[in-house]
DNA sequence: CTGAAAGCGCTTACAG
DNA sequence: CTGAAAGCGCTTACAG
């Protein structure tokens, strides 16, 4: 057995036989222990290098009644808002020695479920959960007992979890704020459904700045539509239904902005000339599409590193009340918000 | 401790006690044994659900000497292309049962060395890694063993592991032949650097187009540069040194692609209308880029789910010899190669 | 159909 | 400084 290249796995015992030792002590030596003598470890670390000896993490967590992997579930990793975060999530939990566990749902809180179920049966110290569309509270909190703490991101759940959630308000704010500043009045919410705390928190913000600039949103200035491209173009006519028209829209989110921009070509408007339009999220089309988008940027990747540190210091203490952590967002100013009212423009 | 709140987790021992059943009996339950009695069974399965009893997948794996897990060594989630890969593999992991270990290395052998050893510690079934530049089999046969099968995907890397490519001198080749039939001659190969494997193939693949077209590539064709969009930006000038300079690139990757569009915009030039411009990857800006991007897909996600079918297969077969898969690509005409040579023109 | 016993690979008091 | 024994949560022959 003290070949290398023997089918079975080379265990603790064989390196103590190897030695004339007991695995008491070469479990030592693993382990770092500065008990046992110096001779000693030279010769059981020889061993070990000799028979390609791979410490199996599972079998001394079960023993000491530890994890070291932390389940990260994610939404939909092809869009890169979130496989930014899942980047930074991984990055920060590795470098904090945790492994990641990963699952995706498709939006689905069917697969969710499922998803949750798998990754609770290997045993995560803790989970982070971007929420699929539609999730229940109360079908998640039986899964979860009370044993595995939770950083839910993204999409408000609940209480009794911790919480990092984007400043939609206050980005909705930003770019409100910014086409107020070049002069626009009518300016359209587009896209995205209201139910989605996202969406309504979006929203609260735009209506926000409205108010304190003293502008009364007309209904048809909020058009609702499922947050994709093809969507948006599709429902680009709803913002021109009735005279005056909005000069100006914040869109839900990019994808969505990127939609009305070719909507709008299609209607023979060209974004940033002669309707101003932002996004919200900042993925990676935004810098190239035509024009450049206006975007508020969330740092999807910082956010990942910080959901990693919530979870991190939930799992150092369990009995702090759950948190909810309000991350910043900032205005991207880019070509397509350039268009300008010089009539109103102060 | 029949408390679903309590502190502890709840083992398949509280389930017997709380049941006057062993252990064994209990077990038989939970893996749905046809052996057990249908009302002991209904009775166990009240008692699980009451207590919210969660199956520790780990140490059944143990006992039974198994795995549930499988790594996945990915670059970086960050390159959409990556990300997508990402999400295929994990589709069709947990499709299969098996739950994905992430670990991701920024392109850095040194971190690859490290999360690979970390990630081995977990026991995964098998691994499937995109390996990052400058991997040295070398250094990695040591770590995995001949335990751990191992599927690499995208870059070569030394024999005794399966490995999947793309077919990136054919679709290189398709490029060049498209643009060819547009009239053009004098086709330049712009981006990435030679010592890459993928970059050598797809450079063979134009090699082999041109020269089947009778023409001979001049070595200032051949403009070198890090796959970044700055970089190429930056390496536009390389292409118009001498006269006649190229009338048309074929690019490493998407990613050199829009900078080298970038760059020609810099020189007053626009690729698709005085410049033919192709890629390589259809990541998501080649559709929004202004022009939107001529490429070589490889629909990435497909490809993940076909990795882990791989390596799936492997797991079933050990003994059968590795083996290279060839995964397809096809061309996607956009408007940054629509710029002909009416000379020319067949 | 159910139970007693051994064991997966490790760690942890406890002795000595 | 090292070893013998028990145990983490599960499964697997083997009896009965």
């Amino acid at each position: 057995m003290s070949d290398p290249t023997a089918r079975g796995r080379v265990t603790l015992t064989d390196i103590a036989d190897a030695c004339e030792l007991s695995r008491a002590t070469v479990s030592l030596v693993l382990r770092g222990s500065p008990l046992v003598n110096a001779q000693t470890r030279a010769r059981v670390e020889a061993e070990l290098k000799r028979q390609g000896y791979v410490y199996h993490r599972g079998a001394a967590n079960l023993r000491r009644k530890v994890s070291s992997t932390v389940a990260l579930v994610i939404n939909d990793l092809s869009n890169p808002f979130f496989a930014e975060f899942a980047a930074g999530v991984d990055e920060a939990l590795a470098a904090a020695g945790y492994v990641t566990l990963l699952g995706s749902t498709g939006e689905s809180s069917e697969r969710q479920q499922a998803v949750l179920t798998s990754l609770l049966e290997h045993d995560p110290a803790g989970i982070i959960l971007s929420p699929a569309e539609g999730s229940d509270a109360a079908r998640l909190r039986p899964l979860l007992g009370s044993r595995t703490p939770m950083l839910v991101f993204n999409r408000a759940l609940g209480d009794g979890w911790d919480y990092l959630a984007l400043d939609n308000a206050h980005g909705a704010r930003l770019a409100t704020e910014h086409l107020l500043a070049q002069g626009h009045r009518r300016i359209a919410f587009f896209g995205g459904h209201g139910e989605s705390s996202s969406c309504f928190e979006r929203r609260k913000g735009w209506q926000a700045a409205l108010a304190n600039a003293g502008v009364t949103p007309e209904p048809q200035w909020i058009v609702e539509c499922a947050p994709t491209r093809l969507e948006a173009a599709r429902q680009t006519g709803a913002l021109f239904v009735r005279d005056p028209a909005p000069t100006a829209a914040v869109c839900y989110n990019d994808a969505v902005a990127l939609g009305l921009i070719a909507g709008l070509a299609t209607r023979g408007r060209r974004a940033g000339l002669d309707f101003a339009v932002t996004g919200f999220d900042d993925i990676p089309e935004a810098s190239v599409s035509a024009p450049p988008l206006t975007t508020i940027a969330v740092d999807p990747r910082a956010r990942g590193r910080q959901a990693a540190e919530l979870i991190l210091q939930r799992l150092r203490d369990t009995s702090a009340p759950a948190t909810t952590t309000i991350a910043p967002v900032r205005l991207h100013a880019r070509a397509s918000s350039q268009f300008t009212l010089p009539g109103d423009a102060a």
